[in-house]
DNA sequence: GGGGTTCGTCACAAGTCTGTCACACGCCGG
DNA sequence: CCGGCGTGTGACAGACTTGTGACGAACCCC
């Protein structure tokens, strides 16, 4: 990446200002936003590497943004920024998929090493494709449409093209139905028991005709999650 | 993972009994050092999911201590725990890839936050392939997935993963059935005289297709445990 | 050989995790 | 309003995991 985007949202126009200035020091390409909606205008609608979101705004809750921009861009780094005293926010914001939070007040350099960490830690993550084949099928994950072997078509459901998506993003790595959760829904995990993800699970694998006693695409690992295998194994 | 172990290592006595409460409370098991080396070397002898660091210690510093941890253990994550004011330490600790700090002093909430949020990462994070080869068996400790000389494959049960994963990280010496009892079960072994280690051992030997009787993987060294044999020797 | 100890394995029970069913709910296009 | 579709939920059965006592065999020391 060459010159990172950064989003700031944030209502407080002194503090927005600062950390604008702060990370234009520190090389990066700024956009920002006053409010949530806004915040989530801009964010989905892409160019965007990172998102700093102020927690405490008016109009929406930054918490209620965060939920929206997962649903909506899940693989989108955001970093929290909360004042002291936010405690249960906090919480939940980690909780709800944040990659990070910084404390209010905060140093220039304390920021930029925290948005460095975040964003090394987003190039890590290995791009998901938008077309992949498993298996003998061919996976248009853009139009949501399976191609099998015997060349038969079918569509995919908005929720189980996500979870696919997510699944092939972190191919070779088990994912765990909370991970899912927090990634795809959006949700708060803990203390959640639902039935949820197995059967977005189970109806994918039907659409992929995909046998859960013998999964050729998505394997069970007991305890850890599903997982897909990542190319060049069998 | 069942149940995180977290090592803390922090010379302040009361802080570290603290930490250690908090850390109990939320669900970890605990182990704690006094000083850098003594961490380091609990550290490096394995079963530790996640390192809380104090930075100022007699001794051998904080950061030094990290600096050697990550050579190690280049993926173990460290939280370090730092004092206000030290401000140039703390953007040097991240550099040195700490997965984040926390300041003192510090809410229980706060820090479990983190822990957790650490934890989540270290566990989203696409695995380096470490897998390893003992007589002809492939053994993926990541995926709990063991591939034999014909191409087949088994995966184990968490338990018998955690098991194979400690002698493996043992190879060379014999490992005690309390020493398991104690590192991988959380038991304090006094006087149980259980069959458990025996049957995990028995299980875990199937799945590798090991005849006690003539042992390939797991040697049973009467009296002292069971030794899986370092590299290079037969 | 005798007695005690250690080890491998069996059967079983309790607990947990998964897959699936049936159903309810909301949404949308007739 | 109806019916189809996608989706979430509770219930439930079956599979899997894991700890335990029982028991016999192997082993060790004398």
């Amino acid at each position: 990446m060459a010159r990172a985007t950064i989003l700031i949202v944030e209502d407080d126009k002194a503090i927005r200002l600062g950390v604008r200035d702060v990370l234009q020091m520190g090389g990066y390409a700024v956009r920002e936003a006053g409010t949530g909606t806004s915040g989530l205008d801009i964010a989905c609608a892409g160019g965007i590497d990172l998102v700093l979101l102020d927690i405490l705004m008016p109009e929406m809750n930054g918490l209620e943004m965060l939920e929206a921009l997962r649903r909506a861009r899940p693989s989108l780094p955001v970093i929290i920024l909360s004042a002291l005293g936010e405690g249960p926010d906090r919480v939940r914001g980690l909780r709800l998929g944040a990659d990070d939070y910084v404390v209010k007040p905060f140093g220039a350099d304390e920021l930029l090493a925290r948005v460095e960490a975040v964003l090394r830690r987003s190039a890590e993550r290995p791009v998901a494709r938008s077309s992949l084949t498993i298996a003998q099928r061919t996976i248009d994950l853009e139009r949501r449409q399976i191609t099998h072997a015997d060349g038969t078509r079918c569509m995919l459901s908005e929720r189980e093209a996500e979870v696919l998506h997510y699944l092939a993003s972190c191919a070779g790595r088990p994912v765990s139905r909370d991970e899912l959760l927090q990634r795809i829904w959006g949700i708060d995990p803990r203390g959640v028991r639902s039935r949820t993800v197995d059967m977005t699970i189970a109806r994918l694998r039907e659409h992929l005709r995909d046998d859960p006693n013998d999964p050729a695409v998505i394997r069970t690992i007991r305890g850890r999650g599903y997982m897909i295998d990542a190319e060049g194994e069998s």
